[in-house]
DNA sequence: TTTGATACTTACCGTATGGTAGGTTGTCAA
DNA sequence: TTGACAACCTACCATACGGTAAGTATCAAA
């Protein structure tokens, strides 16, 4: 099946590049965990920066699909943002690779030429601020000062995302397993704190 | 001067590491950029691998040099989280580089054998921990709860720390501005929202 | 004035990489 | 039965990479 192959090729795509990134993957590398060349991966993509956009592309597409999902379902405010960013914990039920290869897209984004890593990013980042703004005592907050509080708590929740092989090499596997336990209970702690102080004027 | 040639290549190093990765980067590109040939840089470091751990431990001594002036300085145990944490903003005054390089690290950590960034990070997030647990509210925490809760502040300040290039993408370079300088203060209000909170048990 | 070390250089090598060219094989509609 | 196309393959190529080998220039100590 041809479908079946293009899709194996960017599930592989995506969990090499999200854990050795662009440069630290050869297409042959990728070809040969599906057994093939990297010939039938050229014939599919055409070539590697093509495959990388194709990647991307499709987590921001189930990112989108997030989002609406999640707005359809709550409709208090707080609640709204609060579950919207717990589900970015482990996005889209598929492990960590989406929210490495972001990271590594804002890593790397003043090099790459073109945007592909960036255009996606300003609507889900938009739609953030709103809801913040949408909750009562964050109303009167300035839009930069809204954003700066959300773009913080994406941060954290983003990079305790990659950071499972840090935490484990550091502190052993049963350590790790207790602190990804806690996490979201202090992660939903910090949200709401963060709520609850309301905003705090910059000018 | 010999000491003077390493220490360019070192700063290079460090710069050109942290924008485009360790595969991202030649040698030859490190030593083109100061008008001299790869064999000058295999010369002074040995290999590619020697140069990017003296880069990493050169960072992660300025690191401690950092936590211990700070620890020096202030005395009220909030205080004395917040100064450090805000530190790390502008790590060193030394520009973003560090922070990304870092990032990178910790992105990279389950693929690169050696452990080379991690083994420095260990006391430094056991001192923010301890720093947590020395504010009065949060004396009864326990470790792994403090921990997860200052995990998240450091990932909220070193996301912000690497996205300039993105949010300068997204929004544009006045915007981005803006934002900039709302950032420490927002920080600072998280920060103390976080401390002021407490902490939430997960048992 | 020789010795030896440092800080480089040019020349070269093996390997890996992304990509092209040109097959071969199987499927399926006309 | 044929023709066309998709889905691969082998063969090949130019380039770039990290690293080795073998110089050369400078300079200070003996």
């Amino acid at each position: 099946m041809a479908n079946d192959t293009r899709e194996q090729f960017l599930d592989t795509a995506e969990s090499l590049f999200s854990e050795r990134g662009f440069y630290g993957v050869s297409i042959a590398a990728i070809a040969n965990q599906l057994g093939l060349t990297k010939q039938a991966l050229l014939h599919h993509f055409g070539s590697k920066e093509k495959l990388y956009g194709e990647v991307l592309k499709r987590i921001s597409t189930q990112f989108a699909a997030l989002e609406s999902a999640t707005t359809r379902v709550e409709t208090d405010p707080a609640d709204l943002l609060k579950a919207y960013l717990l589900k970015l914990h482990a996005p889209f039920a598929r492990g960590p690779a989406p929210t490495r290869l972001l990271m590594r897209e804002v890593l790397d984004n003043k090099r790459r030429a073109d945007t592909a890593g960036t255009w996606y990013l300003k609507p889900f980042l938009d739609s953030l601020t709103k809801m913040l703004k949408a909750i009562p005592n964050w109303q009167k907050a300035s839009d930069v000062d809204a954003f700066a509080m959300v773009y913080q708590l994406l941060g954290a929740i983003n990079y305790y995302g990659i950071s499972a092989p840090t935490l484990t090499g550091i502190f052993g596997a049963e350590t790790y397993a207790e602190i990804d336990q806690a996490f979201p209970v202090q992660m939903e702690h910090l949200i709401d704190a963060a709520i609850a102080a309301g905003p705090r004027s910059t000018e």
